[in-house]
DNA sequence: GTTCTTATCCCGTAAAAGAGTGATTTTTAA
DNA sequence: TTAAAAATCACTCTTTTACGGGATAAGAAC
């Protein structure tokens, strides 16, 4: 009994990728490359008189970037599964994906057998994350949850002074009274555990926060 | 009458763009491609045994990085030519891949067309860069000849600066007077033209001077 | 051999930031 | 609706920066 190959379409703006991806996928009987675009735009066009069951999709596209083509595609088809495509596993990117609707996420390092397997199990409406991406993410949660929640004005403030505005010219920015950014600047240095300016733009840097 | 085909060797830790340079590479009679490698160690273990004329080489790698290893390369096998393989074209890089002895960079979105001329180029013992290469190597040196020169003391105290130390730590970890920070402080602010912590701060973020 | 750069140090003043404590109002959330 | 959290402002005091002058010695550059 033969099943009907499983319909994939690629969106990498590296043509080496896709051709890479073609290469590697095109003598599996299971599944079918129907496609392939450079750009968010190209996958779209293709999109209105194509069809597909998953889409190997590009994080960093030259105009539209993967999330956001991501977050279109999976709205406006939604029995198409994504799997994001990244050479990096930042557990934002990867947050990112999963939250607009990304199914699945790989390394462009994954080998043969592990980009089947990643397909099949989104086909089956399962999610996949290749090991890397799981551990980044696991990651990522704990030191949000480790870090001190600031407030939007402490964070506000906190850009500011990162700008190298001063406690007056914030105040002045802010509309509000020197004293009060001089409290939100304590606040940031007993919450983050800092001592002086430069120490708290490091924290900053270091962590993310901004 | 035929040429012998250029042998090409590929090093890239991604197996999609390895194959997709070889699917893209496959037909063509002037080049042959005698292997590839997904590490720096196991391109250096074939050049032990085997041979080759052009390396198509990403940047990024595992284990040493494309920048050390096309230091190696090109140093125990002149003849070999090396063409830098990269997403990114940051002048740093483009300049320290041709400082070591890279022949070519081409960005991994190249075209076929884009990456036999390459070959061919660097063949011929003439160097080839991307345009984007070569508007990144141009943009760099622009910039860094209009950045004022610091003095390796001041950019020493830069660093601690970043760091969060006040003046009276720096002093002590240098063995030089809190007067002598604050000069070598007091003359980065005149030559970066900033008046405070943060935007010194924020320029040397800006322009990567530390 | 003289000038320029670098690194060092000192003095003094004013401004800014750091630190403690307390208080009021508005927003948010339980 | 009531308690908690966030945002606001005020006052004091100390420490640190910012910035204006200098000055000196060693070494590099010319």
């Amino acid at each position: 009994m033969l099943k009907n190959p499983t319909k994939i379409f690629i969106v990498d703006d590296h043509q080496m990728i896709i051709e890479g991806l073609k290469s590697l996928l095109q003598n599996e009987q299971t599944i079918g490359i129907v496609g392939s675009a450079t750009s968010a735009e190209r996958c779209l066009q293709f999109l209105k008189t194509g069809t597909c069951d998953v889409i190997l999709m590009d994080i960093n596209l030259p105009d539209t970037n993967g999330i956001e083509l991501c977050e279109i595609v999976t709205k406006k088809y939604p029995s198409i599964k994504v799997i994001a495509l990244s050479t990096f596993t930042q557990g934002t990117y990867v947050r990112k994906m999963i939250e607009n609707g990304a199914s699945g996420y790989l390394l462009k390092n994954a080998s043969k057998h592990e980009i089947l397997k990643a397909i099949q199990t989104v086909y089956e409406n399962k999610n996949y994350l290749t090991f890397e991406a799981d551990q980044a993410l696991r990651y990522e949660n704990e030191l949000q949850n480790k870090l001190p929640k600031l407030t939007k004005r402490e964070k506000e403030v906190l850009t500011l002074i990162i700008n190298g505005l001063t406690n007056h010219q914030i105040a002045e920015k802010l509309f509000i009274s020197i004293d009060t950014v001089d409290s939100h600047r304590k606040n940031l240095h007993s919450k983050l555990n800092v001592n002086n300016t430069s120490m708290l733009i490091k924290f900053a840097n270091d962590n993310h926060l901004i």
